[in-house]
DNA sequence: TCCTTTGTGATACCGATGTATCATAACGGG
DNA sequence: CCCGTTATGATACATCGGTATCACAAAGGA
């Protein structure tokens, strides 16, 4: 085979264009030609790779969460241990902010496909609903195991939709250049400090 | 002149009609000649009424802004003489989560159109970012007026910032099925009753 | 009455976009 | 050595969408 280079990786360099694009300009700038362009390959490249337009912003969904994952799990690597509730959840909501570049694209194009899915169903089926929904199940199930670090009268079920649905409008309001990422930090932290027992609260 | 119908009404007419074609099949399936036939009138009227695209989906915009407001007074104007704080936000919010299909196709318009605001900062100078923080802003007012309702050791300004992140949030999660609109209002109610003090919590 | 303003229809134009086609290189195995 | 599979380029095609143009009707004032 003539390969130049490896069909994995001009996979993914296909798929980082199309998210720097659509960071950059919107989702409906997001052309096969334009991500061609962004690329620095050919509009017949992409075509190659992949083979429907519907594909590649497929793929590319699939990589966006795939990386979003392995940054999450990296910054859960970096505690020893048994994890305290509070650290797991402080990695959790630091990832799920849009504070750098990267995770301000990242956002941007997840909330614009959301946007999408909400009027077509078979695309719903997918991500959007499955990710979020499994995370609050596995945030409900953290929480309810840390009762004993959380403040009184606390519903683990409702804290978990609590926290991940205030997470998602903060991000959302920085997105659109209502507030800082440094201010949308600072909500989330008095959020979590009241969802933990006030004694210790840093 | 022969105006055989109003021409404020008929433009009225046509954003409803847009609204009603984006709530069903997304903002991207919203072309001049599809809200023409939407609203049963023939392309070149559209464009009589509205001279580009751009002045379409803006007046829109307004008329949903407007029609919002007006239906949250409304609610307010129901609660007579010195309105209650923990009233207050419970009808603003009430209005500000897609229950009725009326307040979904809302809602899906106005999300939509911020997505693409992230990216047109000329598009987001308008009612996206005036708007929540004005509205920030007054509930933060509200609520420090109210201290005395509230929780002990609560931030004013805060909270408004964690209401109305954690509505629009849990008005995200349910525009895309994640959940249903009951359960986002229980969430909601389970926010407000620890927001506000505890001792009479109905 | 006629002419100007307002309202409405049919249709043309042009650019953009997803996809398809044709050609051709590069390389490896028989 | 040559043939087929993989990879890449140039370009064509059909459609769609925003906007423009031309024609005309209806009505009210001069």
């Amino acid at each position: 085979m003539p390969r130049t280079v490896d069909h994995a990786q001009r996979r993914a360099t296909i798929a980082e264009a199309l998210v720097r694009l659509a960071a950059r300009e919107g989702l409906h700038a997001v052309t096969m030609r334009a991500v061609a362009a962004e690329a620095g390959v050919s509009l017949r490249l992409v075509q190659y790779y992949f083979e429907t337009k519907a594909a590649l912003l497929h793929a590319t969904l699939l990589h966006l969460e795939e990386a979003s994952h392995a940054r999450w799990r990296e910054r859960l690597a970096g505690l020893s241990g048994p994890v305290p509730a509070r650290r797991f959840v402080e990695a959790l909501l630091a990832e799920a902010l849009p504070t750098d570049e990267r995770s301000r694209a990242f956002h941007l194009v997840w909330t614009s496909y959301a946007v999408l899915a909400m009027t077509e169903p078979d695309l719903a089926a997918q991500p959007f609903v499955a990710g979020p929904r499994r995370l609050e199940q596995q945030l409900t199930a953290t929480l309810r195991e840390a009762a004993g670090e959380l403040a009184e009268d606390t519903d683990p079920a409702a804290e978990a939709a609590r926290l991940l649905a205030l997470t998602h409008g903060l991000g959302t309001s920085v997105l659109v250049g209502q507030r800082t990422a440094a201010s949308a930090e600072a909500v989330l932290r008095y959020h979590v400090d009241r969802l933990f027992t006030h004694r210790d609260h840093a």
